[in-house]
Order: structure tokens, then C-alpha cells, then sequence
DNA sequence: CAAGGCTCCTGATAGC
DNA sequence: TGCTATCAGGAGCCTT
């Protein structure tokens, strides 16, 4: 599942292969791909052929290309299966091909590939929020803990201010950006804090800690070219990440804990799966 | 307005 | 063998 690590494994694969390039041709291969971009794929073609790439961003787990000449970029989004992958036009096309960008260079090809449909292109125009320029549809989306302007004492006094639980608020694209079920369980695990505690009952020192974890566990996954669970996730030359072998709760059931040995637990959340270690990270005490 | 839950989607896998 | 149920989950959208 891609989260940030994953993203920005991605990002810098697009710096490398099409920025400064110019599209030439695309195609919209399935509507739910570009559902997002209300105005349509011709309109989508039309507004991107002619434009060249003037540089790749990214802000949590949305990508952008800036195009030159303009306000205007591609926003990707890989949601749980997406990948951008660069493929020589004689590349037959798979199966969950959704649109392809080439180029006027006629060297390798932009495939978005998305088997469960989730991820998606559109257009949109860039809005200046000092010091960053994000395109407008995103502007609701907050800085990522590896973004040099977020303010870790203003997210920790927001977090004590809020009615809500951890995890829940790790999850929140709008409070913190780029994290995910995968590195939302791993930061909580290494620092030591059940999902289930509630931020306004959490220490300014505790909430510090976890956005250290959070910030050691995204550059271990960096180094390692991120997570890859079920091979759904690849970089842009096709590779897979091999985070996965050293995440120390996502996905662990029943396995030993690194630092104390009891079973690591699941249990469902919000239609999906929690893993911690029962001893390491103690649920919160009931109210009274 | 904040918080929480529903829903979109496909393919692998388990169970009967 | 072939069917159905379950699971994976990002984030927009809706309800409370």
C-alpha cells in the first residue's frame, strides 16, 4: 500500500524519467481513473498534449507535475494499487493499464496501472500557499512530517485540542499528511502507544516522540525503497520495495514482538486491521 | 463544525 | 468443481 515512503520512491522516479520531457500523446483507459477530472479525458488530452514537465512534487501521498507555461500540473494519486511505471512503447499493455502518457521524444512511456481502482490523474491549477505552491484541489491536505515547514508544536497543541483517538488522528491527511494503516501501526509500535489513546489525554513529550518514530520509520523505509506487502506496489522501473521485512507490527500476527517477545495482536478498526503488541503498547484505561 | 462511518473497486484466498 | 464470503484500504462524502 502505497504511503509516503512509497510516493516519494515514486516522485524522485519522475524527476529522473519525464521531467523536462513533453507529452505527445495520451490515453484514458478507464473512467474511474480520471473520475476525478470533472471536465473529461478530452479535455484531459487536450489540455496536456504540447506541455512539457517542469518538475515532480509531492505533499503526503499526492504527486503533481508542474507544467510549463502555466498554472496548471497532473495531480496522481496511487491510491491502494497504483503505480507509475516507465515502459518502452513496445511494452504490450497489461491488464490493469488505466492511461498511458508518451512523449514527443518517443522514449519510454508514462503507465498509470491500478488493479482496485482507487488511484487516479486529473488536472488542476496551482494555488501559492507560501512557501510551497500546492495545486488547489490538495490545499486541504496538510504538510507531511517530512516537509521542512511542518510545525511539530503546532500539530502536537492541535492533537491535545482534539476529540479523537491516535491512530485515527495519524490517519487524517488533514491534520498530518502521508501516513497510512501500515505506518500508522509501526510509528505507535515503536513509540510505544496503543491506537486507542486519546490525543487530549497524550503529553507534549509523548506526542514528540511519536513524530520522531513516525520520522524514523518513513527514512528506514526510504533507505529500503518502501514497503511492499503484495506486489501491488513497484517504482517506477518496476521494482518492489522490501520495507516489509522489517516492520515490526503491521502484519505480524501471532509473531513475537522485537522487544519483548508476547504475540503481536490484531484487531479490527474501522474495517480494517490494528496490530500491536498487547505489553508494549497498553490500551488506554476506560473512563470513569 | 468535529467526529465517525460508509462506500467505491478487484483479485486472492478460504471455506463449504 | 464452483459458488459465496472475506480481506486488503485511501479518501471523498454523508450523517450525526
Amino acid at each position: 500500500m502505497p504511503e509516503l515512503p512509497e510516493v516519494e520512491t515514486v516522485r524522485a522516479g519522475l524527476a529522473r524519467w519525464v521531467v523536462g520531457r513533453t507529452v505527445a500523446g495520451v490515453d484514458s483507459l478507464h473512467p474511474r481513473a480520471i473520475r476525478r477530472h470533472l471536465a473529461g479525458p478530452v479535455d484531459l488530452t487536450n489540455r496536456l498534449i504540447g506541455r512539457r514537465i517542469s518538475s515532480a512534487e509531492r505533499r503526503g501521498k499526492y504527486l503533481w507535475l508542474p507544467l510549463d507555461g502555466g498554472p496548471d500540473c497532473l495531480i496522481g494519486h496511487l491510491g491502494m494499487s497504483g503505480q507509475l511505471l516507465m515502459l518502452g512503447p513496445e511494452i504490450p499493455d497489461g491488464p490493469h493499464l488505466r492511461a498511458r502518457l508518451s512523449f514527443d521524444d518517443g522514449g519510454l512511456e508514462l503507465r498509470f496501472v491500478d488493479q482496485r481502482t482507487f488511484g487516479g490523474l486529473q488536472l488542476d491549477e496551482l494555488v501559492l500557499d507560501p512557501p510551497g505552491t500546492v495545486p488547489a484541489g490538495i490545499a486541504h491536505i496538510a504538510r507531511d512530517p517530512l516537509d521542512d515547514n511542518f510545525d511539530d508544536e503546532r500539530w502536537i497543541s492541535s492533537a491535545r485540542s482534539r476529540n479523537t483517538t491516535i491512530k485515527r488522528l495519524l490517519l487524517d491527511q488533514a491534520s498530518i499528511s502521508g501516513v497510512g494503516n501500515i505506518y500508522a501501526d509501526e510509528a505507535l509500535w515503536r513509540a510505544r502507544l496503543h491506537g486507542d489513546r486519546v490525543t487530549s489525554r497524550l503529553s507534549r513529550p509523548a506526542l514528540r516522540q511519536l513524530l520522531a518514530e513516525l520520522r524514523t520509520v518513513f527514512a528506514d523505509a526510504l533507505l529500503a525503497g518502501g514497503t511492499s506487502f503484495d506486489s501491488l506496489y513497484v517504482n517506477v522501473n518496476g521494482e518492489s520495495g522490501y520495507f516489509d521485512r522489517s516492520l515490526n507490527a503491521y502484519g505480524r500476527l501471532g509473531e513475537p514482538c522485537a522487544r519483548c517477545g508476547r504475540p503481536i495482536t490484531r484487531v479490527k478498526w474501522m474495517n480494517r486491521s490494528s496490530y500491536f503488541c498487547p505489553n508494549c503498547q497498553r490500551p488506554p484505561r476506560p473512563m470513569a
